[in-house]
DNA sequence: ATTATGACCGCAAACGTTTGCGGTAACATT
DNA sequence: AATGTTACCGCAAACGTTTGCGGTCATAAT
């Protein structure tokens, strides 16, 4: 690391406190400060010809409200809080950006927090969300968030909680959510259709419902299917894990043929590092399938068939029941994602 | 997609206007309001009896002051926004993650805006970051952005901006930035030492300035070794590109053993579906050295050596700068990450 | 000539803080 | 007894808006 220090700034600090106000246009103008104030927002009491001043001089000395003054008075702001576990994961990207691109559209901020899956950060997040009267608040809780109380109380206040991705049980709030179950059977299904027999089924951390929800689904649909199939699960909780799981499955088989299901990116990185190590060809002497949001499976080639859920999709769904919300409804509203099965070569 | 339409949530609607305020500590207590403040804060002309009461009764009722009546008096605010060209990227994330985190501990929080790489949405976004008289401005530019003057301007208002990864040319602003010569460098002194005969560079947009860098920088030592290597350069500006590219190299170089250096990981992608595509072991029959933030490079076996360009570590150096700028300094300085080698058996 | 009707505009309070300044009482100092 | 200190506290203005209400004119209706 090295620093080049550059020329000095000078003080031309040009304080904030300078700029443009109603009061400072009034005074141009001669007018009064409710004057200005109506003329800007078009109010019939304002005849055409002072607009036509205030507006002229609003705009020549860029003159936009404080948003500061109006939320104190209005009680009403224009930003979204968006609260996730982590950011390294695409998932989250994914959906962040889906909501910031219409957010700003329609004249909302986001806030990004982090809650690294801490519940005591989660609740500090909460506190902030209410303090800043944010107009809404998207959340994917920590996987040790028991308590949802919390959140209805931000509810009662009059801020709008949606859930996404990791939701809690109750029904009594909005969430959006991917179709975990309809995911996992679409592997299933692929699987099945395929007819293959050696099936090794590779899943996060069993303490997660969403886990819970694929694991269930997966063996289901597997053991519903008319063929035989052979089913080894198996819970692995990192991406090195399932890599060690994966080599051992390939000593196991010797050569015969078999599918993985991945539950997750994390997984499947794992999963191909064993497969590119032990230099296996996909497709030819194995199968994989997993469940992602579709960044990962394009890496590799043949690319990984995989069950897509997509955060882009989920941040439109969550923005538009968002939008709802705050337009008046109450329902809670639980929303699933269901996904489709996006055909890579891999299996 | 499927939807549940749950219970009435009834009309709670526990309007935020009854949240808790000094006015109502000041009449429960009967002291004033400026009492009530000023126990808040400690301050030393309030007695020890009131603040003991005071403070009681301000965390039964939960109080909290309101941040828009703050910012209103006192134009200070605890925000921080992060503008990116767009989230679809791993350096970004890493970043943003970095900041957020130390920001928190600071009791920051942090906006995230995205430009799309679009400078008329860039400008919007500092209009609103002016207005929302945030505490500094984290920005990584569009490719399209010439005119820095709404930067200075925003700096001139007393707000602070840091540039990041993609900065500005002119030297009379904070920059924080990879180190695009010196990782260039490092991968290219990396091929020499493996003496490595034939050699592939691939870059990305030849208008961004840091492949101007990269590119720059990676010819020259390589020219300047001792040795005499066969290196031909390419331009890509997508994964698929990169993937033909390489194609038609391996084509070209029919079996005889060559490396490819991969500017970035998009490229990096693209190069390593021609490899697998095309059954290629790495390091065996071509060596893969590319620049990255280190998260591609590990879904592969063996792992990508690369340089790593560290959003991680340049968030902590940005929010470091930062915190400087908001204290008093006003020198314009230039701080470049320089990377390391991280060896990973692919060369 | 008086009254009603609009059209247009300003007063002032309120939102919830912060803070300079001034005030009061009690106590110590001459 | 007059003065100086000290410890505590409240007044009021200010930050920049929004908005109900009332006011002033000119013009139209009686």
């Amino acid at each position: 690391m090295f620093v080049v220090e550059n020329l000095y700034l000078g003080n031309q600090v040009k304080d904030m406190r300078l700029s443009p106000t109603l009061k400072k246009i009034a005074e141009q103008l001669n007018v009064s400060i409710s004057t200005v104030s109506r003329a800007l927002k078009d109010h019939p009491d304002i005849s055409a010809e002072t607009k036509q001043k205030v507006n002229e001089l609003a705009t020549l000395i860029e003159y936009d409200p404080n948003p500061y003054a109006v939320n104190l008075r209005t009680h009403n702001n224009k930003e979204f809080a968006i609260v996730v576990p982590s950011l390294s994961n695409f998932f989250y990207h994914s959906f962040i950006s889906s909501i910031e691109e219409d957010a700003r559209q329609q004249g909302y901020s986001v806030f990004i927090y982090r809650s690294s899956n801490d519940p005591q950060i989660e609740l500090e997040i909460l506190k902030s969300c209410r303090l800043k009267r944010v107009s809404g608040v998207f959340i994917s809780i920590t996987t040790e968030t028991k308590d949802i109380s919390p959140f209805t109380k931000l509810d009662g206040y009059g801020i709008p909680v949606i859930f996404f991705d990791k939701v809690p049980s109750s029904e009594l709030c909005n969430k959006i959510c991917v179709g975990d179950a309809h995911a996992a059977s679409l592997a299933a299904s692929e699987i099945l259709k395929k007819g293959i027999k050696n099936v090794l089924g590779i899943f996060g951390d069993p303490n997660m419902s969403i886990t819970q929800a694929r694991f269930q689904k997966f063996t289901e649909v597997l053991a519903a299917g008319n063929q035989k199939v052979q089913l080894k699960t198996v819970y692995a909780i990192s991406s090195e894990e399932a890599e060690q799981v994966a080599l051992a499955a390939i000593a196991d088989f010797k050569g015969e043929y078999f599918a993985v299901f991945c539950m997750s990116d994390e997984i499947l990185a794992g999963v191909m590092k064993a497969v590119q190590r032990k230099n296996l060809k996909v497709l030819k002497d194995v199968g994989i399938i997993c469940i992602s949001d579709g960044m990962i499976p394009k890496l590799f080639y043949p690319e990984i068939t995989y069950a897509e859920t997509s955060g882009f999709k989920l941040g439109k769904l969550a923005l538009n029941r968002m939008m709802r919300c705050i337009a008046g409804s109450s329902f809670a509203q639980t929303i699933v994602d269901e996904s489709r099965l996006i055909e890579g070569g891999s299996i």
